[in-house]
DNA sequence: CTGTTAGCGCCTTCAT
DNA sequence: ATGAAGGCGCTAACAG
């Protein structure tokens, strides 16, 4: 079980570790006659690197520390995909942590990411996030930090997301389009900016089309398929009902959908539904579902470009940078009248 | 940016870094009183633990390796949340490499844990492996490995899998209740394990209820919606056509359903249809589509626990272990035909 | 072109 | 109960 290390090649060929270390990493100075021997030697003794030691000397783990709420959320494994092909093309590895959507998980996981000396950390924040401190304890230690998609604002820190305003007021725009006129909202947290920004996207929407805006249209929900069915529950029951809805996210929409279906409802004649995220099963079902697909794979790509700069330029002159990227609308049977 | 180490603590209090390093780490022999200083001292200080320090001395990196085919595929997020609770729990982070299904990044995959220095590796195998010496090396390097869901067990190498014999059987056998009788198969390619398991399984079913076991009715497909698609269109060529399918995995079986939808079929009435894998979008498609549940989530727990007493026993007196799950079979309006 | 030396931060004998 | 010293494996500075 013992390793071979670069002494165990020096040994082998009467040379010093040094001279291995810097011919296998094809130092300049090295002569090739000794590049050969020395990485012949390394393949016959079935030589593996020690990044551990590597790391520790160098002060560079070439780890990127990525927080997600959960993974069981195809939006974020689609993300993680992105930032990972895009780490492995450039030499790094990716830690995740989930925070099961909890604060406390996320200092956990901030701690150890800490400790792991990762080189840079992406996260998302997660839905019962209320204080922030702990990221900015990151960013006051120079440890490079970027969001992704659930971001924050107020930290000076930088961060990938899609345009969620206006990806909001195109998913109204749509609906209107179709000749729907009494729209309503259901929402995500509110101290998630993803989620306010989507709510300012529906109401400038309705202002910019002359239609009502109504604050009993706007449902404060959770991202779950429950919160669909209870808006839609609650709407339903107001004196002037809404005929067509934006979900904050396609598992709210699909919660809508069902309620709706055993109302009695007809989407999307009688009401149209317009979800956000473009998941994958909203495709499928029936009515299939119209939505706002958010680039996953480029917003994960998006992220690790930003914290890959992030992490070889001077801490000094940095600013922050916000990326923002287009929504894109999924036009589907669920909010399609004509 | 220069980091606080046990060094600066230990000036601080005119100790030296031993009594502190033993002093974090509740050392018996350490007073009470130093211990609380050092403590005291290290929160001040804003101390931070090195753990790559800390790895290359104790040589274990509380790190676990995790290969998976892709992170855009929810199965496999969903085991990854299994693994990844699990190992916060016992105080191990995960590290991420998907191989895009293709072998030579598994085999990068494999290399960069090593270098690493994992504690221990899991690994579902990807599609496009065929050789499969780099999970050998590994094992003969005395490096703990487990495998989950896609498996081979010509290697001596640990796993955990779901029965995937019975799920199979069970689905045939949920479509021969239903009174379907000429029942064909839309299979994964075979060689690996898990797939060949589930056409063994079928295979079994049929000769078990004496119904036709036919060649032709053995789509061999790759796992994707077109494969299932192209299957039915097979299919429906016979002469002698089957009256049902058992897809390899849900979005296989969607493309038959989209498919037989295409083509004017009635499901469930005219052709019984169920999946594998309890894919989120199941329950919300139209016909809703009955499959067999894997387990995500226990898979990852169990799959954490086996590679975490790989890594705590002796090498030497391990024999190969299977943890096989039980599928759950969950019938929806797909296989329903009364 | 290669060798010598030293140190990254931590932990673990051995000594006191 | 604490100190002293060495080393995990690698690399960079300095020397020759």
């Amino acid at each position: 079980m013992k390793r071979v290390t670069i002494n165990d090649i020096a040994r082998e060929l009467n040379i010093t570790a040094a001279t291995v270390s810097r011919a296998l990493s094809d130092h300049p100075e090295i002569s090739s006659g000794t590049k050969k021997i020395v990485k012949e030697t390394a393949l016959r003794l079935d030589y593996s690197p020690n990044k551990v030691a590597s790391s520790l000397r160098s002060g560079k783990t070439n780890i990127i520390g990525v927080i997600i709420p959960t993974a069981e959320h195809i939006f974020f494994g689609s993300v993680i995909h992105g930032i990972s092909n895009a780490a492995s093309k450039n030499g790094y590895e990716v830690l995740i942590y989930q925070s099961n959507e909890s604060e406390q998980f996320e200092k956990k996981g901030i701690d150890a990411f800490i400790n792991a000396r990762v080189d840079g950390i992406l996260a998302s924040i997660a839905k019962d996030t209320k204080d922030f401190s702990h990221f900015s304890y990151v960013k006051e230690k120079n440890i490079p930090i970027a969001f992704f998609d659930r971001f924050n604002d107020n930290l000076g820190i930088s961060s990938v997301c899609i345009d969620d305003y206006r990806g909001a007021f195109l998913a109204v725009e749509t609906l209107v389009n179709e000749g729907y006129n009494r729209i309503a909202y259901i929402s995500g947290p509110l101290h998630i900016k993803t989620f306010s920004e989507r709510v300012r996207g529906y109401k400038d929407a309705l202002e910019h089309y002359n239609l009502d805006s109504d604050p009993e249209l706007i449902y404060p929900g959770d991202i779950s398929i429950e919160s669909g069915r209870k808006a839609i529950k609650k709407f339903f029951k107001l004196d002037n009902k809404p005929d067509a809805v934006c979900a904050v996210e396609d598992f709210t929409a699909l919660g809508a959908l069902k309620e709706l279906k055993e109302m009695g409802v007809n989407v999307p004649e009688e009401f149209g539904v317009i979800g956000f995220c473009n998941d994958l099963f909203g495709e499928h079902i029936s009515p299939s579902l119209s939505t706002v697909d958010q680039q996953t794979v480029a917003m994960g790509e998006e992220a690790f470009d930003l914290i890959n700069k992030l992490i070889n330029n001077e801490p000094a002159n940095q600013r922050v940078h916000k990326k923002v990227l287009e929504p894109l609308i999924i036009i589907r049977e669920s909010s399609k009248r004509t």
